[in-house]
DNA sequence: ACCTCATATAAATTAATGTTTATATGATAA
DNA sequence: TTATCATATAAACATTAATTTATATGAGGT
């Protein structure tokens, strides 16, 4: 009972939706994540780490950098992120996915990246 | 997302959980669950409100007595609630059964019901 | 009218979670 | 090997949620 609750613990908060949901698309590095959002870096990690440690997402790390995509390893947990994400508005998540291509684009130009919030360079 | 967001934290606390499970049999007053779970009144009747509050379950009321029951409406909240049942192993919810039926028990016979916490008499 | 019962609500307390700011780690590039 | 970058972790703080204890409410029964 105990990890059920925690399942549901770990997808009742806005910003691990709004992770889930990017990640709905593929593989992000937290740089990428931290842009999307627009949130510190920390902060950003900590949601990462609940996720991670609920198995909702996993991770594979490369050099400095540490890409999350979704754990596509248990039905159950997959069934809670399909029906999670179909049911949030466009409208709440439009902003990440602008956030996201824009910092992506400009990370595919190979050009300094601009920060967004704080010091950011980030990963080719 | 809001929503969303308080539909998964409703789910995400074991007393909660116990409550959904034992309404999954049908209709129970205030004083059954509480007397399923051994739990002081006030505590049950905050997660019942947390859960009401959620859409999960729904409340009649009758002379002195509140009996709540599953929300069947909504069909996202359906699959949920199954889907959570479902996962809940026997051994983590018999002893609220047992309680349950051994109080129910006492009431059919409408014999004097024994406390088990505090103060318990009920309804018939 | 008064008492008791079932339940709800409130206030006080405790515990759990999330956020911020600062710093550590470990990889790479200069 | 020093500097820089991406990310993680820790410490301090703020916010939110759960628990307890006490009391209110409102329906019946006497």
């Amino acid at each position: 009972m105990n990890e059920l609750v925690a399942l549901f613990k770990a997808l009742s908060d806005e910003t691990r939706l709004r992770i889930i949901k990017l990640l709905e698309q593929g593989e992000l590095c937290v740089c990428d994540i931290t842009a999307a959002l627009d949130m510190v870096q920390p902060k950003v990690s900590f949601h990462l780490s609940a996720l991670k440690e609920a198995g909702f997402i996993k991770d594979r790390k490369q050099g400095k950098w540490t890409h999350y995509s979704l754990n596509e390893n248990d039905l159950f947990r997959r069934m809670l992120i399909l029906s999670a994400c179909e049911r949030m508005r466009d409208s709440a998540t439009a902003g990440d996915r602008k956030r996201l291509d824009s910092f992506l684009g400009r990370k595919e130009e190979g050009g300094k990246v601009v920060p967004l919030k704080s010091r950011v360079r980030c990963c080719g």
